[in-house]
RNA sequence: CGCGGAGUGGAGCAGUUGGUAGCUCGUCGGGCUCAUAACCCGAAGGUCGUAGGUUCGAGUCCUGCCUCCGCAA
């Protein structure tokens, strides 16, 4: 089954690997053009793309998938089934009526939940027991098309989304390479999604960083966690804005407002929260610093609790 | 050359207008205690990231390099 693969990250490129290893037949990849990253701004390399210098595989990265040339790319190709992971970018309905399996995707959500770019995140964020991918034909509107096949699992209840990330991209491998396998095969199912249960996880942003202490300590726990490894939870301390890595929960009570400082030790700073609860922060990061201990940071910058 | 911050005993930090380095915690020894991560006394431990330069003298000024962090996604 001579296959185009599209996508951009990590996860992306785990799943491309996983194709390649069962064997599929990748004619060509497409993937997001080099982007300035890091420090020094430098030119870098998708993921997807690294691999795919790797294994031989030639790669495309066009700026835009309307203008024809693409179009023209794929007619070339004529590839049976083109195979989506991340890619970052909206396949036009021209393209995905070409191939004959069509277009499938890998959605990093239990849908029709999270449809949109964030929904690993998200799922974190709201204290989700599950989380989980699908595969589906692609439809016109975004993460809408009829679903395949599900993989479910369990979020730590300290699972932070980069880690969790992590663990679903050797999943997303399997299911990607289980869905080719069944839809070559003719056997692979197709669930229309309740679109009326459909919810949307849009993009993080940086102004969602700071941390609400009036909120549960395990909302304000997986507020830390879903915005780990980026933008990540922030928090203001002396007039410093600290990003926030680690929380963990006590059993104390208290009547002090949500915010203030009960307690700063080798455990950590405690907080109160909503609920006359509180929050113990463990790690934290100063600016121009190392994420840390918040024990160790208190060693050289010794805080007053005012409780 | 995208912008900015930082590298000081095991950890986190101070270090004033340049004059041979301090604090908190930890570690080790001793004491007190029924006992303790608590308290008291004492000790060990630093070529101040690196290579040069300025100077009578630099952690403290100048330059190169290395490493780390933030912004940007």
């Amino acid at each position: 089954m001579k296959t185009v693969f599209m996508g951009t990250p990590q996860i992306a490129a785990a799943s491309l690997a996983a194709v390649l290893d069962a064997g599929f037949e990748v004619a060509a990849v497409f993937t997001q053009p080099d982007r300035p990253k890091n420090r020094g701004m430098k030119l870098a390399p998708s993921p997807v793309k690294e691999l795919a210098l790797e294994r031989g595989i030639p790669v495309y990265q066009p700026a835009n998938l309307r203008d024809g040339e693409a179009e023209g790319i794929l007619a070339e190709i004529n590839p049976e089934l083109v195979a989506v992971v991340a890619y970052g970018r909206i396949i036009p309905e021209r393209l995905i009526a070409m191939p004959k399996y069509g277009y499938i995707n890998i959605h990093a959500s239990l849908l029709p939940k999270y449809r949109g770019s964030a929904p690993v995140q998200w799922s974190v964020l709201n204290g989700d027991k599950y989380a989980g991918l699908t595969s589906m034909y692609i439809a016109p509107e975004l993460d809408s098309g009829d679903m395949i096949y599900t993989c479910k699992t369990e979020i730590g209840e300290f699972e932070t989304s980069g880690e969790l990330f992590e663990r679903l991209c050797p999943m997303s491998g399997e299911l990607l390479v289980r869905t080719m396998r069944d839809i070559e095969l003719g056997v692979a199912p197709r669930t229309p999604q309740n679109h009326a249960e459909a919810t949307i996880a849009p993009m993080l942003s940086r102004d969602m960083s700071p941390i609400d202490w009036n909120k549960s300590p395990r909302e304000i726990v997986k507020h830390i966690c879903g915005l780990d490894p980026w933008p990540c939870a922030t928090m203001e301390l002396a007039g410093t804005t600290f990003k926030v890595f680690g929380a963990a929960y006590t059993s104390h009570h208290t009547a002090r407002a949500p915010g203030t400082v009960i307690s700063a030790g080798g455990d950590g700073i405690e907080f109160a929260v909503g609920g006359g609860e509180t929050l113990l922060i463990t790690k934290l990061q100063a600016p121009g610093g190392k994420r840390m201990a918040a024990a160790d940071y208190l060693r050289g910058h010794p805080i007053d609790a005012e409780g």
